[in-house]
DNA sequence: CCTCCTCTTCAATGATTCTAAAATAAAATT
DNA sequence: AATTTTATTTTAGAATCATTGAAGAGGAGG
């Protein structure tokens, strides 16, 4: 999980984008002034700072120099004032983007992403198992020689379960993985579409692969 | 970090080569035969291949020739023959360079690292997929050899698709590269500029290149 | 003023997702 | 061993959502 560090001595600016952020499945940490901001930065090695440019004591350009100077992490800097020179003096200290108040919660976030996949490594795009392979780039999967066609959820499904092989999922953490929240309690589409891609992946009667163990879940296993 | 691609149906070599290339800092895949090296490269887009020109089934010259008709990735061959007949036969088909063994560890990294210098800063002009080429210079795209017009953002877009061949591209993604991430919520901006290229890619019946991928964005293949 | 380009809107189509309920299988209890 | 309970599989269809494609408004630039 993304951990991201929020800083603004307005605490209703801090309270709305962590709410935000939470909700989209960061991690986040809040600091009010850029005291804080460096020593928290310090402790929690975050991946992202979003930052305000205007604080008392240490403000955000500052921060974000004296960030830089020891991490290349990514910086977001937040003003009110929007005028070009602004946004020069902002990327000069460091930062890599720049927002200005009042910002559409939306646009925060497509940044926040574009960050971040800027510098995630790549990723193994190929997971393996048995005859089954799954690339997450072209979104390809395929039985032996056979290409499988799945939608967005199935792909999903078995792109958990070829992650975690011979593991026994249980159906919260499926839920929550595959559909981001708990159906509290009664559904059962995880048992429909385990059945979804039982039948997909085992077409001219290939061995099952996804396996039911009663009372917890399933599991990916010869 | 750089990936590089081994092929020798001798595990020996390949375990040698591998070794070596690892030490050095790259990240290195191995085949062990022409139809791997060819599924590899294309799920793994190496930054360079060293290919062995006898292999059982499909050989290096083959793969190397094939490789070059969807990529092209920097391509060094491996041969135990050394007349001439087959370097010229060799580069003919596609390859950058040749190394005849036994070999010197030592040469071949200084032919790796030429290769991958050489890639490096020269912006590729001419970017090709399938009947598909664009050039980034002139803006001159092609099917077949029929000449496209394209408008600014067509053109945009169409570039974006063939520089990730074959992967899925989602909408955020298609959205920041080619408008800019600052764009208002809701839209089919991306739909519209599909359905135009579709529209002049297509013409005469032209098999689709650009495919939808529901649920998530779209892909340039086959 | 006209043309080309960009983007929006909207209806039609079609695929996907999920629910609900029946059928089956396994385990527990008698 | 028979019966009951519980868990899982399967089916079918309704609701929802995504994509296509058409038409057109607004703007930039000749």
């Amino acid at each position: 999980m993304k951990r991201i560090l929020v800083v603004d001595d307005d605490p209703e600016i801090v309270s709305f984008v962590k709410r935000g952020l939470t909700y989209e499945g960061y991690s986040v940490e809040t600091a009010y002034d850029g005291k804080d901001a460096l020593a928290n930065a310090r402790d929690n090695e975050p991946d992202l700072v979003i930052l305000d440019i205007m604080m008392p004591g240490l403000d955000g350009l500052e921060v974000s120099r004296r960030l830089r100077q020891v991490s290349d992490v990514p910086i977001i800097l937040l003003t009110a004032k929007g005028t070009v020179d602004d946004k020069v003096t902002g990327l000069d200290s460091g930062a890599d983007d720049y927002l200005v108040k009042p910002f559409d919660f939306d646009e925060l976030l497509a940044r926040v992403r574009a960050l971040l996949r800027r510098r995630e490594p790549k990723e193994r795009e190929t997971l393996r198992f048995s005859d089954l392979s799954l690339n997450t780039a072209t979104r390809e999967v395929k039985r032996g020689n056979d290409i499988i066609e799945l939608t967005v959820q199935e792909f999903d499904l078995l792109k958990l379960f070829i992650s975690h092989p011979r593991q026994v999922l249980n159906r919260d953490l499926i839920y929550e993985k595959v559909w981001g929240y708990d159906f509290d309690g009664e559904s059962n589409v995880i048992e429909v579409y385990v059945l979804y891609l039982r039948t997909k992946l085992e077409t001219g009667g290939k061995p099952r692969l996804i396996h039911t163990v009663r009372g917890v879940g399933y599991v990916l296993k010869e």
